[in-house]
DNA sequence: TTGATGCGTTGATAATTGTCGATGCAATGA
DNA sequence: TCATTGCATCGACAATTATCAACGCATCAA
């Protein structure tokens, strides 16, 4: 796909948004939004998202994820994967640690696709 | 409900209804949210959803899903049920058939959930 | 260099989920 | 009454998913 200016694309933004309220989705777009809403759809997942959002820095290493969830690291990392692929977090390596944070913009992206 | 100001509500967003921007959800109020979101993370139910938005009379029939969405009848109850647990829609019997409604206010308190 | 620590990945497993075909039930009309 | 139609449910199956233990890799400190 060819990349154009961030002036068109935002003037596209009916287009590149899919609102599952505005009119009757199409199968390619309820995959897109399904695949963001899926990625809402567990408890643990929630709760990161709900911890990253009240961090104080805006920020948590994955370390800090593991008491207060109950998940062993693994499980952990594994869901941090999926909330990347969906593009609510970002990971940011500093030396032995990686800090994730939330990515508020998608969030209300989703947030707009269920919008009055 | 008793209702209140708005600058009220939204000092006590964390009582009445869990965010997951709010403060870092509990297991139990996270379970309760993800219910909601896994509802809306498939297309199928997403379609659904959406198709029922654009309906002019605001309702839509169980057989006047299954050729839009190319899904079986059995297929297209169980997407129903789901939706309806979840609170999304209800069903009205009138004679044979069934008609689905949107739940405007239940999609909107899922909105609710992450908004800023 | 060596040991320890944080993190991602892999393999395995149990549970959940999406889908279909078949069945059952209720309501309608002949 | 009987056949038909619309819908929910059941049984089965394949695919996905959540979880853990174990492993490998990278980084840092001694």
């Amino acid at each position: 796909m060819v990349k154009r200016s961030a002036l068109i694309e935002v003037a596209e933004a009916g287009e590149c948004c899919p609102s599952v309220l505005a009119a009757p989705l199409h199968a390619d777009e309820a995959q897109e939004l399904a695949r963001g809403f899926s990625a809402l759809g567990d408890p643990v997942r929630l709760r990161v998202l709900s911890m990253l959002a009240a961090a104080p820095d805006g920020e948590i290493c994955v370390c800090d994820f593991v008491a207060p969830l109950g998940k062993t690291q693994g499980t952990i990392s594994h869901h941090l994967k999926i909330l990347g692929e969906a593009g609510l977090v970002h990971g940011d390596r500093r030396g032995k640690w990686v800090w994730y944070s939330l990515d508020r913009a998608r969030l209300a992206s989703l947030r707009g696709a269920i919008d009055a």
